[in-house]
DNA sequence: CGGTGAAATGTTAGCGCTCACAATGAGCCA
DNA sequence: TGGCTCATTGTGAGCGCTAACATTTCACCG
């Protein structure tokens, strides 16, 4: 037996079969073309020989990969990993595979150079789910030769973009603890360089304005239980606080611990609403209140935006993709006031 | 101006400056065997025309993608996209670029297509990070013309993997509960057709045997908070269990949620000990006693393991990896009995 | 000042595929 | 029978790059 030389190429199937290369390429591409039993024996000899088309060959020769783009920041965290998840599945729906950068800082230079490799590897659109604005600004500024659509930190002028609803979602959030009977809801903040967080707290101060009331106090956080805890410790000490808007469920979970630890009693002493939904949301104690996005639609939309903007060439813009609203998911750590 | 026509080719940038298209070869190669002077200039035309090399060509003519392959199952777990970010950080230090293939549903045939997929993009290797064990001995089974790596669920036989010794873990892990004086420690398992969810049930198993004592009563979990908290309602409700190990930090947030439903006081009335140590963890009430896996270190080893399995083609077997030692996190969810 | 070897550059031939077009052959009608 | 059409298959070129080899340039020596 032959030691296995470099894989087989369209000509060995042909030869194998007697037929010329090309009729071995139609069969590959389904042309209507080829004699049903002259197809049969090319897909016979093709599972003989273990036959697999090269792909570079054909991106060569046909200047399309196949490929899409995607940058991520913070893979490691919950919503970007459901992204990143969701993307991938709906690109190979679709015929098309998906490189990946992850990105271990955010930063505009991070991202360019993210960029900058995607487009090494001739992607056909890249998207970045980094929702730290300066960062998004960088990517927008490079005249790429690819479209480019924006998966997160979506803000309402963006083009080529898919989003969630952060302020309608903070609104609700905010409004049920009002109408909870809560006179001011204090919020702890996401890291203010990212839209999210940003529109979070806009949403935040929406639902107060919307009822002429005065927003409780605010309080920085960047994302963490730790964050949310430190935010928590300041709380317990203070003042008249009776709810609290965190800006998602990991900060929601670092000021429960900080408020137990301090020995209030939840959710009486203290209403706590979280954002984001995360699998552990329904486990804490007390359960979290929260805000559910549904990530999965985001990563679908976001492929379907990218695949419009490709066939669309540098035609008219595609139709804007109206923002995903997220729901209120109520559970037992908000009561009333 | 006229527009923009299909990206430079090699071909151009040499017409630009006047010299061969190998010369600029040279350039992009690194070669010594350019004139100072000339590379300059090289580089300068490159960045003038918006030079890009074209990947498929290079891959085409080197029978190289520099691509490695990636299925991940779980993405949206945290274990898993931990695993993916590093080794998606680890592949692009050595030059590598990373397809990734995620798995909605873990079984042999979804395994195999992904497999498939990456084939076709000509990666160089394939890692896999799927801890199902059926699925893995599919993917074993498949005789690739490139070397596979297992990234998770690795067992003692298993060559060109890396993994975290399980096992110790959880031995550490109940060996703690067990030396606070608890005489029997009950466990909350994975889905055990997961090769993790047999090694730490393994090794709650053996903390008991070294010791002597009876293993305390095993519930099924799932990996899940339902899972841990369906669990914990049944445990509440029992017997003399003083203390519990669960299969994961997840597990364990559910089965403290049901005993504080239950209206225990914890860690007083029983001790819990969790595995993973999620970014939560710290944060949970009481918080949560865990062991530590090194998720970055398992991506580094893993790229490392498959470089070394592409250089050596089918020579030796490489070296084997030990495996990771994960270690305790103490907390404050266990106490003494 | 011709010869020499190393440094620098150029030339050519494909890699495996798709595209455009050419060629073959069978069926059919006048 | 000749010619026409359609279905099927084949041929040739070339995508952009690298590898192997060929050629030119040039500093330096006897």
């Amino acid at each position: 037996m032959p030691a296995r030389r470099s894989s087989p190429s369209m000509a060995d199937v042909a030869a194998h079969v007697g037929v010329s290369h090309q009729t071995v390429s139609r069969v590959l591409n389904k042309s209507p073309l080829v004699r049903p039993e002259t197809r049969e024996r090319v897909e016979q000899a093709m599972k003989e020989l273990g036959y697999r088309r090269n792909s570079a060959a054909r991106a060569l020769v046909t200047n399309r990969s196949a490929r899409l783009g995607m940058v991520s920041a913070h893979l490691a965290l919950h919503g970007p990993s459901r992204i990143a998840a969701s993307v991938d599945a709906a690109a190979r729906e679709v015929g098309y595979d998906v490189s990946l950068v992850g990105l271990e800082t955010v930063s505009p230079s991070t991202v360019r150079v993210a960029v900058e490799r995607l487009l090494d590897q001739a992607v056909e659109a890249v998207l970045v789910a980094a929702a730290h604005r300066p960062a998004i600004e960088a990517a927008r500024a490079m005249d790429l030769p690819v479209p480019l659509v924006l998966v997160q930190g979506v803000e309402p002028g963006d083009h080529l973009a898919v989003g969630i609803d952060q302020v309608a979602g903070a609104r609700a959030a905010v409004g049920h603890l009002l109408d909870l009977g809560h006179r001011r809801v204090a919020h702890v903040a996401g890291p203010l360089d990212w839209a999210e967080a940003v529109q979070r707290r806009e949403g935040w101060l929406a639902a107060h304005r919307e009822r002429d009331l005065e927003p409780g106090p605010e309080l920085a956080g960047d994302w963490s239980a730790a964050g949310g805890h430190a935010a928590g410790a300041l709380l317990a000490a203070g003042d008249d606080v009776t709810a609290v808007f965190a800006a998602n469920d990991a900060t929601a979970m670092g000021l429960l611990k900080a408020l137990h630890d301090a020995g209030l009693s939840l959710p009486d002493d203290l209403s706590v609403v979280g954002f984001d939904d995360s699998p552990e949301a329904a486990y804490t104690w007390p359960a979290l209140t929260t805000v559910a996005q549904r990530f999965s639609e985001l990563g679908e939309r976001a492929v379907g935006l990218a695949l419009q903007a490709i066939e669309g060439g540098t035609g008219r813009p595609p139709t804007p993709v109206p923002l995903l609203v997220p729901h209120l998911v109520v559970r037992d750590s908000a009561a009333r006031a």
